[in-house]
DNA sequence: CTGTTAGCGCTTTCAT
DNA sequence: ATGAAAGCGCTAACAG
């Protein structure tokens, strides 16, 4: 058994209650009994039993992450993004001394399983949610236990319950599509992940406003979903075999991203002289990537980080008003895309930018 | 406060030692009362206090996971190697109902003091650290205090008396290294990030001894490091210069691999038509990339799940042989590397296999 | 400024 | 088969 307070205070010849509070360095201690309690504190090599003050201060400063959930494995941790919101999270928990702990299930029933133990075993304070989507058991459970949270994403119902920390996706797809068009793009197509996620939702809802605010016609055909890599490939073909093939694409994931360049490499197709490509989340494969592609910078990073704030705020006060903050996006033009001429859909006749 | 132990005791009539023993499923207590205690604890919705279980029981069933330390942030948790190795021992932890919590902290000293906190905290009850390199102050920490743990990666002492899971990466540069020589390539660089990391260390050595074996002149001039990915460039411009310029390279991560990829690109150096590129760790990233990157499959998934599995059996059994598992590599061939005809050095009569 | 006391919610002997 | 009671290590009134 380890050195508990009560050691420490019989070899100080102090009340345990006195060690305790030198601990929270409590201003009603001597600065001499401090100093004499502090030095056999580290003579005995005392540490605090996390889980006794847990217990009694019914708070372990842990926050509890649930990791964004999706049917293929490859698009789960692999997922470069998911890493960077959680260095962010990481980095902000970091400084006020919070530690993580972070879901292990594979299925939304497993991950739900997770947070409900996280929570009713009082082993978190908070709680950050890696997604939004629909059906979700979690955010639900969350509001119904009434514990601090926030998620990163937008959330599909009670948004003023709820604090979040997002893009505006909308605004960026729509970014996004007018920079092509302002590049004279007619035929673009959208290709996105899973749309059962609240931000596919939003960009096909961007994609979609862009066009209408240049008096362009909207038209679905142009958008797909490509829900495992191999699908990636198809999911070109059909765009190429279309009358009207597209002469641009706005693409949801980076590394969806790299698995169209790759699709439409191995059909010969060159981009950007063919086609241009426009990715969400810069990272480092977008960066790597031959021909470095022009993407919407989300600051994955920063997304984590407020999350964290937030929440964090929220156990401090739970009044705290449940804000939603944006980050803002930021196209980060790359080599993926070209300008078209006037009489749009030339090929041949390329402006350089 | 949330419903107790008690509060189910007195609902049912019984004894809370009675509740806990219904909890544990302990066969003394008779199917009736354990139905009865059941039923109540599920009208009034009762849940376990984990910080209390822990307290009395000395063990929280969680495991710490030191994520691995690298000065450049992107090669931090965005790096895909240890995104998979998190997956792995994931799903092992949670086969067996252990939670986990991840160091926050972004230097050596930071995560040092996480791994303190969580070991004498007593929040975990054995730890995995994903990284073995040099004045690592971690792993004699955790060995002084006998705590159970498991190393992904080579421990650089006292191998015997710690658990790790790791490739052999001697054997595998060295692989590596005889698939190219066996292709005819004779003048071969290796790449790699942090030489204090025992992994790269291996690696060169394994690379080295494919060239012993072979008969051939190990030649210190071809090993290089790369600390950041700008470097990279500055890197393949030095082997470019060199009199006798590598035919091939061996690569030590997935990112230093497309780094390079696009380096050699910016320079109209065709892959694998000049130069053949082999790279460790296959991932999403090797297989987009374009070309597709012949890898050294480490199995990622696989030793999260091996390290996992250790330290639980630890945890069970202190006495538990303190075994190395070693998971066996494999070379994947992709697109990056060709076989070069007899009289090695030509370039322009190339046998495609 | 410091000591005494009473729990936090659970498990675990020891009784019965 | 069940209950009573002690205690895990800590904090937080309440005294003094």
């Amino acid at each position: 058994m380890a050195i508990t307070i009560k050691d420490v205070a019989k070899a100080a010849n102090v009340a345990p209650s006195t060690v305790s509070r030198v601990i929270s360095d409590s201003r009603h201690i001597s600065e001499k009994t401090k100093k004499k309690v502090r030095k056999v504190m580290d003579e005995l090599g005392y540490h605090t039993n996390l889980n006794a003050r847990g217990l009694v201060q019914q708070s372990t400063k842990t926050l509890g992450v649930v990791l964004k959930y999706s049917e293929s494995d490859v698009w789960k941790l692999g997922n470069l993004f998911v890493s960077e919101v959680l260095q962010g999270i990481s980095a902000h928990c970091h400084q006020y001394g919070y530690s993580i702990m972070i879901t292990t299930g594979s299925t939304e029933d497993e991950i739900y399983g997770d947070v409900v133990r996280m929570v009713q075993g009082k082993q978190v304070d908070g709680m950050i949610v890696l997604y939004a989507k629909k059906n979700d058991k979690v955010v639900p459970f969350l509001l119904d236990k009434a514990i601090p949270f926030s998620v990163v994403g937008k959330p599909l119902e009670r948004m003023n319950e709820i604090m979040f920390v997002d893009n505006d996706n909308m605004q960026a797809a729509k970014d996004a599509t007018d920079f092509l068009i302002q590049r004279n793009h007619r035929q673009i197509g959208f290709i996105g992940d899973n749309p059962t996620f609240q931000v596919i939702q939003d960009r096909v809802e961007g994609y979609y406003k862009a066009f209408e605010e240049h008096g362009l016609q909207r038209d679905a055909s142009y958008v797909k979903f490509v829900h495992t890599p191999e699908e990636e490939g198809a999911v070109v073909e059909e765009f190429l075999i279309m009358e009207a093939k597209p002469t641009a694409l706005v693409i949801s994931t980076p590394l969806q991203g790299v698995g169209v360049l790759k699709a439409l490499h191995k059909r010969g197709i060159r981009v950007p002289d063919e086609i241009s490509l426009i990715v969400f989340n810069k990272t480092l494969i977008t960066e790597m990537s031959i021909p470095v592609l022009t993407t919407i910078d989300t600051e994955a990073f920063q997304l984590g980080y407020e999350a964290s704030k937030g929440v964090i705020e929220l156990i401090n006060n739970p009044n705290t008003f449940k804000r939603s903050v944006i980050i803002p996006t930021k196209i980060e033009p790359g080599e993926s895309h070209r300008k078209l001429t006037e009489d749009n859909n030339s090929v041949i006749d390329v402006t350089i930018e």
